[in-house]
DNA sequence: GGGGTTTACTAAAGCCTCTTTACAAACAGT
DNA sequence: ACTGTTTGTAAAGAGGCTTTAGTAAACCCC
């Protein structure tokens, strides 16, 4: 069952900063009045509650600019000037630490460090950007978003099993960096990073129940249900990847098992099928280079693959009813047109009252939005409790 | 984005009754001093909480009969002598309609009736029935729930598309029943209405996080998330079945595709090995017979089939990550070892983290405690929001 | 430039809820 | 009958929200 939380008249105010805080990350730009009347909320609340989270460091008020009729508001806006959060992307070649204004706007600062050897050293380089960026004067630093690769406990903290990535398996950074730096900081999954990173940046703004696809050298999953990231018991949901899509005969997947739905739906499954063609060994960002080029006539293998991907989708709006798609992968660079042939693809293998329903697009994130936007989401949630 | 809800000091009470209603529903038969201690709330409001619960006819006051030290405590309870709620589950051949107590424990009043064959005759002979189990004096009648098979639209309250029993489709039973019966009247999957008796009636009892594969015909699934029913846009969440398990040379489904996990990983899918087997047709019914008596020996088609259901159970643990998932099969009742097959096989199929999080058991739950369970939950809700 | 109009924000009063403290009620055992 | 124990409720104090009323800061027009 959740968590017990004790409720006290105090409780109300703390929601009615969130629903505050809320509205202005939907709106932006807003004075106290116009965000009375768009949250119900009454003046006199509305100020309390703006008071406290300029007070917190959540949010600030600039000049009016615009001019109306009567008295000029101040306007609210998510503070960017007086504070600011981090976002970490951890990969095979490289990590990268960036700083954005809280409402995500990424400033143009990011360190880009080569993914160390070994846990400790990676610790290092992550603490000596983190500092660099946390160093401008007069600015808050109010956490930091770890974006994790594999799979990571969020009960733990922890990653867990990372088959490229394996720096960080059973290791706590999020833990870790909020002792050697202390602010907040927390971990997200790389695809359930891409998802929130839809949400705050791309189109899912307000949107509740969509879900997020992430087609690379794996097959990632991000969903969000009823506002909430589905997580599962420790964070583990969302792997999609190892569905047994070819139940006999299928190649080998990182796993350990067979016909896993990575093995022909995924960037590496076009980079595989090309080296059987070629007769050599052809890596990923090589085959993504065959194939815009037209060195190579791939265009059957692209087919199967979007069929494979197609089976995803189908899945994913079949088992998650959402109100969107989003597809994110590199292989619609090398053709436009896949993105329709695995839409018409999708639509034939879902069901037509899920399908109609939905709406599948490209995605617009990028992790480091999603780091950023794990950490914000974070800051938000410790506001107050959300109401259902 | 969530529905704005107005927050008021006057919430705090009502969230108060929900924490009250929800000790109640978990441990039963407590004094309003116990509560208090095992909610945290004080004696006062608990008292005040317990008093608006009892006056909306959800919780009952009971004689003391433990003989303890100080004053005697009158016990609380959910209403039971007081109030009841019915359950109505639609079936392909009958349709039954349940009393039972807020408590969920249903009377043995079950009225049972032949489908009709328009859903006019339908909507009398419930009517009927409902009417014959709210004609009980003294007793309170709070609401009814539906559980219907196939896909169902939660936003409208319809039926939207199922094969076997198309009667509801596109009806509101709900909205229907409501204007008949003058009750609180609501839809529930089929599936999903399993997941929630589990939760209240069997080993899932305070849990957040599980899942529940129904294997029959079809294959359904049901997903609690974070305490919550997994729903989706629309409500249509959870529609496993029609995952491609078999990408080429598949048997054709009811949904027009082929290769869909229904037609390997079901009661249908072993009838079918049965027909091909034997040359002549052979229904569901009748294959359970033939195999539980050993008339045919179909431990080969067994085999095959729990491995498709071992490829679904894993589907679920990797995408859902579940601290349990219950299994609700007529298969199981053929061979008791099937479970360990099925149990066996979905350990080499899943990611040994979510694995090793997760307990696979055999559900307990009927689809008429669903019924009651859904209808119970949605009165629990209107108590008050939930919190995060 | 001054009054009127419009809009924004804040202080005060009244109501609701929760908690803590204090008190009355009911029974068992001596 | 009295004491000890436990239960349940009434009263006082604190925090929050809303409505009402009042102050502040601009624009518009003569």
């Amino acid at each position: 069952m959740s968590a017990i939380t004790t409720i006290r008249p105090a409780l109300v105010g703390k929601l009615n900063e969130r629903q505050v805080l809320r509205v202005i990350q939907l709106r932006g730009g807003l004075s106290r009045a116009e965000v009375a009347r768009e949250s119900g909320l009454s003046a006199p609340t509305v100020s309390k509650a703006v008071a406290s989270l300029i007070k917190a460091g959540l949010l600030e008020e600039t000049v009016a600019t615009e001019l109306a009729r009567g008295r000029p508001a101040p306007k609210l806006r998510l503070a960017t000037t007086s504070a600011q959060v981090l976002g970490v992307t951890i990969d095979v070649v490289h990590c990268e630490v960036v700083s954005a204004g809280l409402d995500g706007a990424l400033r143009d600062d990011a360190i880009t460090v080569p993914t160390p050897a070994t846990y400790p050293e990676l610790l290092d380089a992550l603490e000596g950007a983190a500092k660099t960026l946390m160093a401008r004067p007069g600015v808050a630093t109010l956490g930091l978003g770890v974006s994790l690769p594999g799979l990571v406990d969020y009960r733990k903290g922890c990653g867990v099993l990372s088959p490229n990535v394996a720096i960080t398996d059973n290791h706590c950074p999020a833990a870790d960096l909020t002792e050697r730096l202390g602010i907040e900081c927390t971990v997200l999954q790389e695809s359930h990073a891409l998802c929130l990173a839809e949400r705050h940046y791309g189109l899912a703004k307000g949107l509740d129940d969509f879900a997020l696809l992430d087609v690379g050298a794996g097959v990632g999953l991000g969903i969000m249900s009823g506002g909430r990231l589905l997580k599962g018991r420790s964070g583990l949901a969302g792997e999609i990847g190892h569905f047994t899509a070819v139940p006999v005969g299928g190649r080998r997947c990182g796993c350990g098992n067979t016909g896993c739905l990575e093995t022909v739906a995924s960037d590496s499954a076009l980079a595989w099928l090309a080296s059987q063609k070629l007769g050599r060994a052809v890596n990923v960002d090589e085959v993504i280079d065959l194939a815009k080029s037209g060195a190579v006539d791939l265009r059957a293998e692209l087919r199967e693959v979007a069929g494979f991907v197609a089976v995803g989708v189908a899945a994913v709006i079949n088992l998650f009813n959402p109100a969107t798609v989003f597809i994110h992968t590199p292989l619609f660079e090398i053709d436009e047109a896949l993105f329709d042939t695995v839409v018409g693809r999708a639509r034939e293998r879902a069901l037509p009252p899920s399908f109609a329903d939905c709406t599948v697009v490209r995605a617009k994130g990028s992790k480091r939005q999603g780091a950023v936007a794990g950490i914000i989401q974070h800051l938000t949630d410790s506001v107050a409790p959300e109401l259902v």
